[in-house]
RNA sequence: GCGAGCGUGGCGGAAUGGCAGACGCGCCGGGUUUAGGUCCCGGUGCCCCUCGGGGUGUGGGGGUUCGACUCCCCCCGCUCGCACCA
């Protein structure tokens, strides 16, 4: 021990101490510490069995624990200091756990497929392939100096051959399932086919509109009754096709404005063939079976109302003259005898087949008349009604979303000329073609009331359509469309019911009659799955001369990707009709492909389109618990043993952004159902608990043309920033590229340190908020690091000055006091207020070795490890310096000796009417007598108290005495 | 428009219905130093003050309560999500 007196200058003036924690030697410590971790394979992590399952016995008795960040792009801008946050938080609380006695699983990999790593490629002129690797090894290099624990045996890259051949793998297994609506549940097409060879199950399918049986069908015919049942399907519907990108996309990466979410540009509704997964059967249990999931509201509200469940009825409107019937599906059965007319989408098949050749007359009320003008549409007078449909379906496509969102809503529509007859009331009402009914939502096809939304209140405005009021509404009631509860008129059999009654009763009434049934919709639809792209998941599938889809056996995998010197999609400007191209088209001597799949060789064409970008991360989580298995996806052993918990089970804690709110997240839970479903993993979840982290913002300023110049550049003058001799203006936003005001980890390690960087990002705030940063403020926290070097190191001799002397009462009182609150704050992932907590027990220590010349090892220690999760790298080389040999990442976290935060003394509040006036200090176990007794002695209270009546006394033991006056 | 969340010092932020502003930045003062910086100590919501203290204060208004940043209602503002979903 250094007993001399540890505040002696000995340095000269204008001369740092030799021995500071400075950048300089946060830098030499952090790498040395690093390397360390690396060759003693601190935070390998062992698995219960199977290849990483060495050392498992040293941790069998312990709880398990399973940490999860969502992994990164590997882009080629590298990380800013906003990335980590997530990363940051999720490491402090791995390795807080970790010395809190857990088996803890926490690794990171990379999300490298997809559009981004893509587009940086052609932007650098390089193969995706060698700008992926590179910008994992630089992301590698940028997450190893922030010291993060994680085991690196498990960090797998979604472009790998290893990894993706289980993506591949999956898709099989989709491909080979069917859901069995009344079992609830996915099954392999085998069981299918089983039944349907054994006449226990209809063939129920536009294959065979006949209903034929089995054994009369051809192979052509049975194969594509199959393939209509499969949860992996081609189909021709109109989808989101985005040229700037030459891709199309799923519904979930288009913007409400109806551009793409990457890039932003145009998309356009085309009709194409495409993969397609059938999520929609999934919709009732994504649903439901969040109720079993740990995950913040708003997570939960944004995906209920992405799947977008709504009950209601389907009713049939036969139309006039035709034996056909419109399907409508209505949430409000109840307004039945309030539908004046009926409206379909312009794309409705059944628009065609009703359309007469000329204008009848109009049908208002009871009275026949000329049809108003409007019904004919804006596209001249003289047109047959066939002619104003096919003009107004030309209006409407060449009207973007955005086009119709400005024009406020105007309704645009045109009369079909055909007539349909209410079920309900026996009146022939017209039939309507307007775009505010969209194809893709129930059935394309709405009865319209007036009287009871809105929508149709302003259309029948509009167009001169009667408004029938079936709800009555307040005599008050000054509005249009009344949408409140109300009794039914009007409604024959319904009048004077409410509207769950009236809907109740008139289910029964369709049922009955069989104009109708209720029914349940969503507004979820299916899962667009192939990408026009070339840097993606190759589907494992080919297509023989009969362009049916053939799944490759699981022999045949991985299915490579070629190395294509043109990978370039085909784009383009506009939605003229460049068809989708994929770039795999042009790898001749990959798609054309001899193969023997149990027939001899033969000739098949591969599939060319490539999976999206969230296949390989719906998954990845399940790959980490056994990356190395080539013989299953997931060992079952393993996957139970990380994955079995509270709440149905699932991985413990989830940490990333809210982008992927429905993205992400909503395709992960249905991929992972199917999984569950056919065996292959024990939950039916797969994320437990989920937690949102903030976003760190950064000032952003614009020049005079509101173009954003870069950040680091913007000099204050005055109080006002300027870039270039030229005022700007501020706002905060998310860090990133296109604000131009990224903040780079490297330039912190520069300055400060990895330490100072992670102990800054959990101080700022709470790890769900959003913050700005502030490099101003790294330094307070760099201080604290400072003192607490100082604490343990002579800054002028490097000597230890830490001594076995005891701790004063009071110090040892404020650590045990430290102690349990930092282990509730941390377990609450509460890391800003455990960080205070830190830095006062600190500068506790910095009074007490400026007393005594030294500093309480009792006290000394558990700081040190209590603060290594925060800051590892100084807490392992003070740990060291203080004589141990081991890394303190197993060590046990302090335990709160309970004597010491047991006080017989309690400083209390004596108020009168609620206002402080005095404190007090009395006996814990004083009674409540005594304590007002007290209160009132207290001079200052007696002051305040004055000879006013007291009408009542509230005593709360240990916290105050509240004298209420009368 | 609908839904969710949030409004606390100059700034980031603390507060199981019980002493508002912990901790940090910044700022003010003092010590160390030739000086600046570093480091150490003290102060710092706002307004009064006879320096003892007094008043006031968590977006605004109301309510519940002995007591409200916290719970309830209305309003204002900001953020996010959805948006003609029948």
């Amino acid at each position: 021990m250094n007993d001399d007196a540890p505040t002696t200058a000995t340095t000269p003036a204008g001369a740092t101490p030799p021995y500071r924690y400075d950048a300089r030697r946060a830098n030499e410590l952090e790498a040395r510490w690093q390397d360390f971790w690396e060759q003693h394979r601190t935070f390998w992590t062992p698995n219960p069995s199977g290849l990483l399952s060495e050392g498992f016995e040293r941790v069998a008795d312990r709880p398990r624990l399973y940490v999860l960040d969502m992994f990164p792009y590997p882009s080629g801008a590298g990380l800013h200091v906003g990335h980590p946050l997530g990363y940051i938080g999720t490491d402090v609380y791995a390795r807080y756990q970790r010395m809190s006695g857990h088996n803890v699983l926490h690794t990171m990999g990379y999300d490298a497929f997809g559009l981004p790593a893509e587009q940086y490629a052609l932007q650098t002129g390089q193969h995706p392939r060698v700008t992926t690797d590179q910008n994992i090894v630089n992301m590698r290099r940028q997450l190893r100096a922030l010291g993060l624990g994680h085991d690196p045996r498990r960090g797998v890259a979604t472009t790998d051959v290893h990894y993706y051949r289980w993506t591949q793998w999956i898709f099989l297994r989709i491909f080979n399932a069917w859901y069995d609506d009344a079992a609830g549940r996915a099954r392999p097409v085998d069981e299918l086919v089983t039944e349907l060879e054994a006449g226990t199950r209809q063939a129920v399918s536009d294959a065979n509109p006949d209903g034929r049986p089995w054994s009369e069908l051809d192979d052509r015919t049975r194969r594509l009754i199959v393939d209509s049942y499969r949860l992996a399907y081609r189909e021709e519907a109109p989808v989101n096709w985005c040229p700037a990108l030459g891709t199309v996309l799923a519904n979930e990466e288009v913007t409400a404005e109806g551009r793409s979410e990457r890039g932003n540009h145009p998309v356009f509704k085309r009709p194409l063939e495409q993969w397609m997964l059938r999520i929609t059967k999934y919709a009732d249990r994504l649903l439901a079976d969040l109720a079993d999931i740990d995950w913040p509201e708003s997570i939960k509200v944004m995906q209920r109302n992405w799947i977008g469940r709504s009950t209601g009825a389907s009713i049939r409107f036969p139309v006039e003259a035709h034996p056909l019937d419109v399907e409508v599906f209505t949430t409000r059965p109840d307004t039945i005898f309030g539908a004046t007319y009926l409206v379909l989408a312009p794309e409705h098949p059944l628009v065609d087949r009703i359309v007469p050749a000329d204008w009848p007359g109009a049908v208002i009320g009871d009275e026949l008349t000329d049809i108003p003008a409007s019904w004919r549409g804006v596209f001249g007078t003289d047109v047959t009604p066939g002619e104003a449909i096919t003009r107004y379906r030309a209006f409407v496509a060449q009207r973007t979303d955005l086009e119709r969102q400005a024009e406020g809503r105007e309704k645009t529509g045109v009369f079909t000329g055909a007539y349909a007859e209410n079920p309900a009331t026996g009146k022939l009402i017209p039939v309507f073609v307007a775009d505010y009914v969209l194809m893709g939502y129930g059935t394309g096809a709405i009865m319209a009331v007036p009287a009871e939304d809105q929508r149709d209140w302003d259309f029948a405005t509009e167009f001169d359509l009667p408004i029938v009021r079936t709800v009555e509404p307040p005599s008050d009631f000054a509005g249009d469309a009344f949408t409140g509860d109300g009794p039914a008129i009007n409604s024959e059999f319904l009048d004077g019911l409410h509207v769950d009654d009236a809907k109740q009763r008139t289910v029964e009434w369709l049922e009955e009659t069989g104009f109708g049934t209720g029914t349940v919709t969503y507004k979820l639809r299916d899962w667009l799955f192939s990408r026009q792209r070339y840097w993606g998941e190759p589907f494992p599938i080919v297509y023989a001369e009969d362009g049916l889809p053939i799944a490759l056996p699981d022999s045949m995998l991985p299915v490579e990707l070629p190395t294509l010197e043109e990978f370039e999609p085909v784009v383009s400007d506009d939605a003229a009709d460049t068809p989708p191209e994929p770039p795999l088209g042009r790898a001749q001597h990959w798609v054309e492909v001899t193969l023997d799949l149990g027939d001899g060789p033969r000739q098949y064409r591969r599939e060319t389109n490539t999976m999206p970008q969230w296949a390989g991360s719906c998954w990845y989580y399940l790959r980490y618990l056994d990356p190395t298995n080539e013989d299953r996806l997931v060992d079952p052993d393993v996957d139970r043993y990380w994955m079995t918990g509270p709440g149905g089970g699932g991985v413990d804690l989830y940490v990333g952004g809210v982008e992927h709110a429905v993205l992400h997240l909503l395709y992960a839970r249905f991929w992972h159902k199917i999984l569950f479903d056919l065996g292959f993993v024990s939950t039916p979840e797969p994320f437990h608990r989920l937690f949102n982290q903030g976003y760190i913002q950064a000032p952003a300023f614009q020049d005079a043309r509101g173009m954003y110049v870069e950040a680091s550049e913007v000099v204050d003058r005055a109080g006002e920033p300027m870039f270039h001799g030229e005022p700007v203006t501020r706002e905060f936003g998310k860090m990133g590229k296109s604000l131009k005001n990224m903040v780079m980890p490297d330039d912190v390690y520069r300055d400060y340190g990895a330490d100072t960087l992670r102990l800054y990002e959990m101080f700022m705030g709470p790890l769900d908020a959003s913050r700005p940063w502030s490099t101003n403020d790294i330094v307070g926290v760099h201080r604290f690091l400072q003192r607490l070097w100082r604490t343990v190191i002579d800054e002028e001799t490097d000597a230890v000055r830490v001594g076995d002397r005891a701790a004063d009462p009071e110090t040892r009182r404020l650590l045990h006091q430290t102690i349990a609150a930092v282990r509730s704050d941390m377990a609450a992932l509460k890391f800003n207020t455990a960080i205070a907590r830190l830095f006062e027990l600190n500068n506790q220590l910095t009074r007490v070795s400026a007393d005594t010349g030294e500093s309480p090892r009792e006290v000394v220690e558990p700081l040190i490890l209590m603060l290594a999760p925060l800051t590892p790298h100084i807490a392992e080389e003070l740990w060291a310096r203080l004589g141990h040999d081991a890394s303190l990442a197993f060590e046990p976290f302090p335990e709160p000796d309970e004597a010491e935060l047991t006080v017989d003394t309690a400083e209390i509040a004596v108020q009168v009417n609620g206002k402080t006036r005095a404190r007090l200090s009395v006996p814990v176990d004083a009674s409540e007598a005594t304590v007002e007794a007290a209160a009132r002695a207290e001079p200052r209270a007696a002051a305040a108290l004055g000879d006013a009546p007291v009408r009542k006394v509230i005593v709360v033991p240990r916290r105050l005495v509240n004298f209420v006056l009368g």
